[in-house]
DNA sequence: GCGAATTTGTACGTATGTATC
DNA sequence: AGATACATACGTACAAATTCG
């Protein structure tokens, strides 16, 4: 698992802060949420796997899937069991 | 803990069954549905804790947890943090 | 007012099942 | 057949707020 920049690859990710009280699957939401408004995933396109969220970020896996449940809650992305979660078209 | 005659200890409990294939969450939902529907549970009661749901149907507690979720979605309960979770007021 | 118990919230880890690729 | 990916279910631990003696 490489970073952001795709080369380093023991640095931890700058997106969660574990000293901030938000809880860390409201954070990981809001990264991706964002991700998602500024078109880095675009509509109709697959977002990381729950096992990939959970390596960018170093979180537990059920941690990940929480973040990815906010996002379907608010009718961002679509859930396909076996599948992955897709960005809802416009 | 006693069961539903409030006297038996140690019988498990029936309705909960895990060799149907509905998920468990769902299969306990479902009685806690019943029970609000039925007025076991009356408005503005507050529901047996997570604790209370574990040890009745002997699940885990993510499990006791996640039927609640499933009433909480449906707007049968209300939650309050530190509190309970409470019938719906009709 | 204080401390203990209770209760929900969060987060971790592990295991298994099932469908998809 | 094997790897991948989500769903379910178990367990543990700690935090924060409320309740109660």
């Amino acid at each position: 698992m490489t970073g952001p920049c795709g080369t380093c690859h023991t640095l931890p990710s700058v997106t969660v802060d574990r000293f901030d009280p938000t809880p860390i699957y409201l954070q990981i939401a809001g990264v991706l949420r964002e991700r998602i408004q500024s078109g880095q995933y675009a509509p109709g396109q697959v977002l990381p796997s729950e096992q990939q969220l959970q390596q960018e970020f170093e979180v537990a896996r059920a941690t990940a899937r929480r973040a990815v449940e906010v996002l379907r809650d608010e009718g961002l992305v679509v859930t396909m069991p076996q599948r992955g979660s897709y960005v809802t078209p416009k």
